[in-house]
DNA sequence: GGATAAGTGTTATTATTTATCAGTCAACTC
DNA sequence: GAGTTGACTGATAAATAATAACACTTATCC
């Protein structure tokens, strides 16, 4: 049994515990990030999926991303309009992204100084945060 | 003189000195992004442009914006694709963004703890930061 | 004043995301 | 188990966001 399949596993049982449908097309999505090296944008995701869904629409990969992303099985970077999956969904962390440009390479953290910096420094100033958005664009270690 | 005005000016001896043409166009974007409250995105800000350059089109506005950018008069908020007027340039700062989801209004702290906190804990997984996005979503001090 | 580069006008296209409505399927009730 | 309900998906269209390419104009430099 592959990695892939293994988080594809943790993450049907994810779902049924918070008594969500994790459907085959879902469950395609979701493994089509996993095997993903970096982040993906969602028409190159639509067209992976077309290869065994091949009616697949723009709003068929939307939707089904609005699903894995409420349910925190991905993240959207947003400096870059990509999707990543999520190994940890079920450990509720923190979480900021590490990108390198050179490589594509996506790297997630989960600093929870990071966030209580950021929540803090927001607090000094009356500001209540409920979504924290962190992503730092760089070099690798690899590509050093 | 109004604030912008100042604000204005401020801009254009910022541009000379770099060397750099602080055109009409560049002005009336610049003085645009400042009369407003929070971000604007680019379609709007192309609207209001209108008003005055009526043969603006999207370019007009997205090369007036790149030119901004790059010397730091303004800023994208990635998380919400929209454009915000700096208003310390001038001083090399770090960036965050705490964005009201409420009233829509977008302050700018410039943290120097919370840039190092992310440049350290990138530094630590071998990762070398060049550029950072910090943006809070919440609710501001006054719709609290 | 002519060469050069930067800036702008203009048209078109690509990329990203959402809206809408109809049909299908799963779960729940009786 | 048939019927009802709500969630999910199919399909079409549109809105929003960003870039490409080429021609023309203006400023700068010599
Ligand atoms: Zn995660
Ligand atoms: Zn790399
Ligand atoms: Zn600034
Ligand atoms: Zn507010």
């Amino acid at each position: 049994m592959t990695n892939i399949d293994l988080n594809v596993n943790k993450a049907r049982i994810f779902c049924e515990k918070k008594g969500a449908r994790f459907t085959t097309l879902r469950e395609k999505v979701y493994a089509l990030l996993l095997q993903q090296d970096g982040a993906i944008g969602a028409y190159e995701l639509l067209d992976s999926l077309k290869l065994t869904e091949s009616a697949a629409k723009p709003a068929t990969v939307y939707r089904t991303l609005d699903f894995l992303l409420e349910f925190g099985l991905v993240h959207k970077l947003e400096s870059t309009n990509a999707f990543v999956a999520c190994h940890h969904f079920d450990c509720n962390h923190p979480v900021q992204f590490l990108i390198c440009d050179s490589c594509g390479e996506v790297q997630e953290i989960q600093s929870l100084g990071l966030k209580d910096t950021l929540d803090k420094q927001a607090m000094s100033v009356g500001f209540k945060v409920a979504k924290q958005t962190i992503e730092a664009h760089g070099t690798c270690a690899a590509c050093k």
